[in-house]
DNA sequence: AATTTCGACAACCGCAGGCTA
DNA sequence: TTAGCCTGCGGTTGTCGAAAT
């Protein structure tokens, strides 16, 4: 029953780097018998080597089909477009490219396209754009360790915020009953919103001196344009998590919350994370 | 100049499915 | 029919030269 006795039973076998004499014999040996039997290649090629180490250092060296030298930028698009559509599959990315082996574009996607990808702000899993902070953090890492951090810190305080105000406008815009009355009353529409409160808020997130307070903590530097833009155009926004209403076992209701927050005699920060912290807590944006 | 660290790539390992004596 | 080898594949490790310290 079965074939000849697998060669990896053989302890003697030479493994590691190929000489260029054995080289020189495999290619020989293949030259003028082929390759039908890999077990037998060895043997007869007289090689101290197992099938198996000749048949990879045939198939991904020897071959002389291979294509050697580096990588064309049109190869390397290729790579990732197969990838994106193949995943790992690196024998059918390869049958793609002539003269490229499996092993080579699987060690050239190890060590460049993925950070090729992860430099351009694309997942190299799954090819879409991070989104994910974890990744973020690690890409950081990878460009700048200390000052990407910062800054990714920065941004995602951002979004956080952002994501506050969306709610205030959201509930400012609630349909009958309100969640809060008496600011529904003040402000009937989204513009007047804008001015008398989110325009003012502005301050909170400038470094610029603010009318309402001078107290302000100097680590809040989101531009108010961005802001703004981020509120009105930026399709993430839509995406953030919805809104859930304050429920009654939160002591200070919503609206006194947000009249504080702009209420001039305010002279902390302090409310303002507390809101943060309790929304964090109720809906976390991540 | 010596040593350490890093990147690139060749080679190995182990598994799964196919093949054959 | 089936035991066990063969082959292909993807993941991992080892080696070596270049760059950095």
């Amino acid at each position: 029953m079965g074939r000849y006795p697998c060669c990896k039973l053989d302890i003697d076998l030479k493994k590691g780097p190929w000489t260029s004499e054995e080289d020189e014999k495999l290619v020989e040996y293949i030259q003028e018998n082929g390759h039908r039997n890999w077990q037998l290649v060895p043997k007869r090629a007289g090689l101290n080597r197992c099938g198996k180490s000749c048949r990879l250092r045939w198939t991904n060296y020897l071959r002389p089909d291979i294509k050697r030298g580096g990588f064309s930028e049109e190869e390397e698009e290729m790579i990732i477009n197969l990838h994106s559509i193949l995943g790992n599959k690196w024998s059918r990315i390869a049958a793609h490219l002539p003269g490229r082996t499996d092993n080579e574009i699987k060690n050239l996607w190890n060590t460049h396209l993925k950070k090729k990808l992860l430099k351009s702000g694309i997942d190299p899993v799954t090819h879409e754009p991070i989104t994910d902070p974890n990744l973020l953090l690690s890409l950081s890492n990878l460009m700048n360790p200390f000052e990407s951090v910062l800054k990714l810190q920065a941004e995602l305080t951002e979004m956080a915020k952002i994501h506050i105000i969306q709610n205030i406008i959201q509930v400012l815009n609630t349909p009958s009953p309100p969640l809060i009355p008496s600011l529904q009353e003040n402000y009937p529409n989204i513009q007047q919103c804008y001015n008398n409160i989110l325009a003012p808020l502005d301050h909170f997130f400038t470094n610029e001196p603010s009318p309402i307070s001078n107290n302000l903590s100097d680590n809040m530097v989101v531009n108010s344009s961005i802001l703004e833009n981020n509120m009105i155009n930026n399709s993430e926004y839509s995406s953030l998590p919805s809104l859930v209403p304050v429920t009654p076992e939160n002591s200070v209701p919503f609206d006194q919350q947000i009249i504080d927050m702009i209420n001039p005699s305010y002279d902390d920060f302090d409310a303002l994370e507390k809101i943060l912290d309790d929304e964090a807590n109720i809906n976390p944006p991540f």
